[in-house]
Formats: structure tokens, C-alpha cells, sequence
DNA sequence: CAGAAATTTTAATCTAGATTAAAATAATTC
DNA sequence: GAATTATTTTAATCTAGATTAAAATTTCTG
């Protein structure tokens, strides 16, 4: 249908820029890219840019919006796949990490919150918040069934989560890399949480 | 003495410079933050920073240096501390937090090389190279030494290096944190590499 | 293919913020 | 305390880059 193919259309090439944004956000930061530098990717002029956002700090806004989405979607399936604490602290570091070095990344990292306007800045504050609060839980309930050490979930929480947002610091899409760093990342990011290590 | 004097004083003020800087820049980005932004923190004109450096690319460059070394400060220590291969890679981690959260810090997070001048990118790179490298010299010390548990000591390394990174974004100067910090993120860090776990 | 809708570009404008020079103030020295 | 040196401010300038409106082009629909 018409409705459905240009909706479609539009949504896939907003998708291309907000992808191409976290490109170019993840190397140089917000403030650091010109819309040029993200249109540039993209084969087109940096005004063709507001056709599908409304300026530039919507575009942030966005791709923090899409990292956000992506992440929980990421824990929802970890959770919904079950197990011990452990193993869905593990699975979910596996999705999240499939994700931002798989076709649908790159994912922005939220490293630029401050720069968002108020409402977006306290949307995606809040989301951020609920996303931390929902890891720390599979820890919390992973010491409750005796698979993980008993540990201080948030501290834990947030060096999990650091070595995550960091990665695209490091990773620059090479396939090798990609595929070890799903394999090993989860692994690595859960080796001290495991109990019976006495 | 009179030059030394003045040069101590000068070189203590550029210090408060570069850490109202690294403040500024940890929060929102290198171009980010204005130079306002900055001096406000001093209660200085913009203009004044002038007096101190160069230009504003000089500012994260030397904020950039300084974190640099500091971190391998922090890596000496550890190093001379001496030790098992696990012992000096949880020193390590332990005076690097210290030096972030401590009276020297805040350190700036190097997550905007790619905004710095070509010379200053390159050596920035450099020393940030060698400074990984010698963390995985220390856990591939540890692998030999058995005190560590084999394992790819890049992906470790990034993991571990990406937890330390993150802090600033969710650390903001509360003394009780800073007091947990130092104690847990040394242990949390390194408790997966720990052999002996069978 | 003609006309309508969607997409992109061209060509301005407008502004924040970096930078600088000269003047003003503060600190030191003798 | 006068002269010298160090530090800071005031008041401009200058530019990159965000934004916009109108025109041009491409794509779609019948």
C-alpha cells in the first residue's frame, strides 16, 4: 500500500541517519560533528538532514532514543529466556553486544546527556536509569539463587556496563573482532561473578 | 627564588585550568564545552585561559598529556609494587581509580582523540598504546606466572580499561562513593581472572 | 506521460563561541 | 613606593556550522 511504502521508505533512510549520526557521534562526539560530517556518509548535503529531523539535538536525541530501545530489547530477551541470575546477566551482555557490532549498530553511546534539552535529557535520563535498574535486579537475583558471589550490584552494575559503553571506543567494525567479541565479551564481563570459586 | 617561585605559581594555576577542563570535558564533550564554561569554573574570564595555554585544542591535548601521565604513574607503582601477575594488575586498577576520584583527579577521559591536532593525536595515541600494552604485559605475566587464568588479554584488557573509563560518567565527586570506589572496583575487576576457580 | 508528492540541493542568514590586541589591575622587587 | 612583571579583563573581530526558504530534482500514482 502507498501509506505503508513511503512510511517505510522514509523510516529506513531516517534509520540509515541515525545510524550514520552514531558513527560520527561515537568518533567525535556530539558537539564535535558537523551535520555535514553525518551527511557525508550518506551521500547527501547537510540541509537534506532536517527532511527527516527536526535539528540537530533531536538527531542526538534519537540516536540515544534507539540505543535505548535496543538495550532493552537486548535485556527483555534475556530475561524472557530464563535461567539463573548468572545466565541472564550473561545473555543479556551477549544480545547487547550482538547488537551494537551486529547490522543494526553502530548504537550511540550515551556519553553527551548533559547537551540534550531538559524534556529529552530527563526522558532519556529515566530510561537510562530503568535500564541500569533492570541489571542490577538479574544480579540481585542471581545472589538470591546462589549463582552469582555476593557482590555490590550497583558498583558491580556499573563497571559491567562501563566495559560495554566503551567498546565502540576500540571496535571499529572489523568482522573478526566482531565475532569474538560476542563469544568472549559475555564471558569475560561474568567470570567474577560466578560463585563456588572457594 | 624568584623564578621559581613564579613558576610554581603559574604552573599550579594551569593545573586548576586543566582540571576544571577535564571537568568540563568529562561532562560534555570537548567541543562541547565553551570556554566559558570553563573559566566560569575559576571564576575567570574566558579570555584569561589564553594566558595558560595556547588555544583550546591545547587545553584537551594537555589534559589529555596529564591524564596520560597519571595513568602511568599509576602503572609504575603497580609495577614496582611488584607481585603475581594478578596482584600487580589489581594494584594497577586500584591506583588509577585512586588518582581519578582522589585530590589530583578529576582525569579527562581521552574519548575525543580523534578532535586533536594531528601531532598531538599521534603522540596522544602513542603513550595511550603503550599504556595498554603494559596492562597486558602485566596479565599476560599473570597467565605465566599462574596466577591469572588464561584468557585474550587485548579483549581483557579493553574490558577492564573500558570499566576504569566509564567512571567519570557516573561518578561525580561524592566522598562515600569515591571511598567504595577504591576499595571495589579493584576487587569487581579483577575477580575473573583469578585462577583456581575449578 | 501529466500532475502530485516526496526528496534533495542551492544559496542565504544568523549566532555562538574561539581568538586577539590593548588596556586595566594586581603582585613583586629593589 | 616607583618600576617592573604577571595576571586578568574589556571590547573587538572572525569563522564554522546550524538553520531556513525557495527552487530543483526525483519518485510515485493514475
Amino acid at each position: 500500500m502507498a501509506t505503508n511504502a513511503k512510511e517505510s521508505r522514509f523510516e529506513l533512510q531516517r534509520d540509515r541517519v541515525l545510524r550514520a549520526a552514531a558513527t560520527c557521534f561515537n568518533q567525535k562526539g556530539y558537539s564535535g560533528t558537523s551535520l555535514k560530517d553525518v551527511s557525508r556518509h550518506l551521500n547527501l548535503t547537510d540541509a537534506a538532514l532536517y527532511y527527516y529531523v527536526k535539528n540537530k539535538e533531536e538527531l542526538v536525541y534519537l540516536c540515544y532514543l534507539r540505543a535505548a530501545e535496543l538495550g532493552r530489547e537486548a535485556m527483555n530477551r534475556a530475561v524472557a529466556d530464563g535461567g539463573s541470575g548468572l545466565q541472564r546477566a550473561r545473555l543479556y551482555i551477549r544480545y547487547h553486544v550482538e547488537i551494537m557490532v551486529g547490522d543494526q549498530g553502530p548504537l550511540a553511546i550515551m556519553s553527551e546527556i548533559p547537551s540534550l534539552r531538559r524534556v529529552h535529557r530527563q526522558q532519556i535520563l529515566e530510561v537510562s536509569r530503568q535500564h541500569s535498574a533492570a541489571f542490577e535486579e538479574i544480579l540481585r537475583a542471581g545472589i538470591v539463587d546462589r549463582s552469582i558471589e555476593e557482590c555490590d550490584v550497583r558498583m558491580t552494575g556499573n563497571a559491567i556496563m562501563g566495559a560495554i559503553n566503551w567498546i565502540p571506543k576500540w571496535y571499529h567494525g572489523n568482522a573478526r573482532m566482531a565475532k569474538q567479541l560476542m563469544e568472549e565479551f559475555p564471558v569475560i564481563l561474568t567470570a567474577g561473578l560466578k560463585r563456588n570459586n572457594e
